[in-house]
DNA sequence: TCTTAATTGAAATTTTTGGTACAGCTTTTG
DNA sequence: CAAAAGCTGTACCAAAAATTTCAATTAAGA
């Protein structure tokens, strides 16, 4: 007589735990009022909120402490002794095991659209990672952690959005990085200062825009390194680019999928910050005291 | 005087905390036997072993609770909760502060870079689409479907390119359609035509951006539908927002990944692109048009 | 509008926890 | 070897924390 009542326990070993953070994420269309202050108040500083006294944490929820335990007890504890000792447990797991991260957890069928879209956007990334040289990568690095050089991002309709996000994080990571729009207009009479000490970024997929091919064109012949992300077909771009790095696009959509040029960004600016660090981290600091001085 | 006065904060504030665990080290020697015990076992199990109460603390060092309090009172401090107190305190610097993972410098460099970002930025994708609720999701399209809504796009510092990129994309596929910048004295004007007709879709992951949310809370309390795409541990736009749609962003980098959040941005615009054919059809032939003629 | 149910917090209550005094034991020292 | 000093645990107490009660308030329904 078997007694496998319980479903869980039968292969796979130590399932990564369903964060209560996202049991609470998921529940909270539930929570009454003064629930849903004490979710967010727990969520927006998991989970160390969660172990302080039960009055402290009221008083920071701007709710009472009754309604507190009422929160802690829909969770499913016995008692805030109790969800502290999860919360504490699940600190030390997550501490403890630095890639407890991607939880395959359940197994409830997300959005098709969603998860299918998902499907083919990680399909995606795996095929860029196998396109491009580590040798490429690796020199694009080496080309932006050179702080003689200034760096400047650019790029066309939708992926100037991507030249953006890029530039933001570099700004801070180091000096001498801006951000130049796709039309002539507006960098025409900025030209003159690029010279051979300036590096262009520059991301262009498929419709290519013929402003910024002009762009790179015009700045590689006047001796400027010309760096391109694009898609698979490759940018006219590439012609005075001294490094490709092109991403896989194609989705199911009616739109092409940037997922892979912001893979790429991201990786570059990881790369570049690790690089730079002794200097980046002065930098991070300073901006982080300045924000922390606005209020 | 024992110590000098001499702080070494003249110019650099808030470097590197004197861990206690280091200053435990250190002071070993000085410790009585059943001192030696407790140490040990906080150095074993740090700092977690420190969080749980006197008495647990105790029976796990095998040493009576009175030891345990004359410990932490050598240590400093002036009882238990205020021992435990630092802990907490310590311990959530660690993790929150993106500079504190940089610490231990891996060895791996070059064309593993870019392969581990992957994995890890898949990883995120994956969790991001399991815990979204296909409902919310749909109930979003829907939402950013209905012609007859405006919808505003906005984001923090670096989220904002991902609104620009949203917005890129939806201004496509249908009318009333814009950008909002975060800055207050940028939209303060702007807000006396939001209504119960406006929908804000709000991009916001952590350092939260309180311009943000103020643009948030504003829209809402005159009546619009908020959108919020953030991190797992969900902007404080969160209490205003109808729907919210987290995506994980934690990665092998000294910045936070906002790939999920991409993913997320492009399934809507696919879905919504998809549900809207029969208008959107027509107006992006009429852009590619457009695009066609200019030369 | 009135009634009913749900939600919430002030205050009282109970439980737990941290803290202290003191006596026994161990080690050190003259 | 004896006296002093230091260390440790038992037992108790005080303080603080969690929990329950219950009345007031608010929201929902008829």
């Amino acid at each position: 007589m078997k007694h496998s009542n319980m479903k869980n326990d039968s292969m796979i070993p130590p399932v990564d735990p369903p964060s209560l953070a996202e049991r609470i994420r998921l529940d909270m269309d539930s929570f009454t009022p003064s629930e849903k202050r004490a979710a967010h108040l727990l969520l927006s500083h998991y989970p160390f909120a969660g172990l302080d006294t039960v009055a402290e944490f009221a008083t920071r929820a701007g709710i009472s402490a009754p309604s507190v335990l009422r929160f802690v007890t829909r969770l499913g504890f016995s008692g805030f002794p109790d969800f502290q000792k999860h919360l504490r447990e699940e600190l030390e797991a997550q501490l403890l095991s630095p890639l407890a991260k991607a939880s395959p957890l359940d197994k409830s069928q997300g959005a098709p659209a969603l998860a299918s879209f998902a499907e083919a956007v990680i399909g995606n990334l795996r095929a860029t990672v196998e396109n491009i040289a580590p040798a490429e990568f690796d020199a694009v690095v080496e080309l932006l952690s050179d702080p003689r050089r200034h760096i400047h991002f650019t790029g066309g309709r939708f992926t100037g959005a991507l030249a953006r996000y890029a530039e933001s994080h570099f700004r801070i990571v180091r000096s001498q990085v801006d951000f130049i729009e796709g039309q002539p207009a507006l960098w025409r009479d900025r030209m003159i200062e690029i010279g051979k000490k300036d590096v262009i970024v520059a991301f262009d997929i498929r419709r290519y825009q013929e402003d910024v091919t002009a762009l790179c064109e015009t700045a590689a012949k006047q001796g400027a390194t010309v760096v391109l992300l694009t898609d698979p077909w490759i940018s006219p771009i590439a012609r005075v680019a001294r490094h490709v790095l092109p991403a896989h696009i194609v989705a199911p959509s009616n739109w092409d999928s940037s997922t892979g040029l912001l893979l790429i960004t991201e990786a570059l600016v990881a790369a570049v910050t690790k690089r730079l660090w002794e200097t980046a981290k002065p930098r991070m600091e300073a901006v982080e005291r300045l924000r922390n001085e606005k209020p």
